[in-house]
DNA sequence: CATCCATATTAACTATCTCTTATATTGTCT
DNA sequence: AGACAATATAAGAGATAGTTAATATGGATG
């Protein structure tokens, strides 16, 4: 009925036990996490958040330094990760970001202000 | 005098420009992602995080399942990313969340609460 | 329907990561 | 000083990820 907890093991001598971790949750950050860790996947959100709302791949293409190929897996990857979204309209894919993303660039933004 | 601003190309057919990015920001953030989006480390920020201040390498060492060199390596990664503190104590050392790494373990629970 | 354009997918190669074992360092205690 | 305990560092093997070139898909248009 407990799901995905571990409990920590008994304190040896010098210190207090660590706390128990959810693993479920812990999988899924860092699948978010390690989407986002990455020179061309994070360029594309961070200009995808730039345009301010949705933008397609062409554009995309001609902003990073990579091919083609590179920016649609990175972009699925992303997806995957529900970090972009997507709209197709006639040839084009427009992909935008999700709240999730959002939200995590914004503190990404503020933490680096504080610490900078 | 503009330092690391890159301005967009121009717009093609199909869609609007995208924005610039300040590439020394992006790089400075890409580290800090890619050092918490890892198994490994993720799991002991998530225990440091748990443990509510500082923990000993002894105790994350019984908590996460690889070797105490591979504990040593993810903290020293940490720590690099500036996302833990160091503190020497006597035989032992004490690893605690920085800010930073607090503010952002705090998102990523808010963001994983509203998703899920 | 033939073709073109934008994007996705596949396959193969290379580079980077992460782990383990072995060894070094640093502090403590007798 | 010598032995031991906790942690760090080095080196190398194996796994994983990122990139490119080539090919496939699917909508638009003549």
């Amino acid at each position: 009925m407990d799901g995905n907890v571990e409990t920590a093991t008994e304190d040896t001598a010098c210190c207090v036990p660590v706390g128990a971790v959810d693993t479920g949750a812990l999988a899924a950050d860092v699948e978010l996490l390690s989407a986002m860790g990455n020179d061309t996947r994070y360029e594309l959100l961070r200009r995808i958040d730039g345009a301010g709302g949705e933008v397609c791949v062409c554009d995309l293409e001609s902003a990073v330094g990579v091919s083609q190929s590179a920016v649609s897996q990175a972009l699925s990857r992303l997806y995957t990760a529900g970090l972009v979204t997507r709209r197709k309209d006639g040839n084009w894919r427009y992909y935008g970001l999700t709240d999730e993303a959002e939200r995590l660039l914004a503190t990404l933004d503020a933490v680096r202000g504080d610490r900078q």
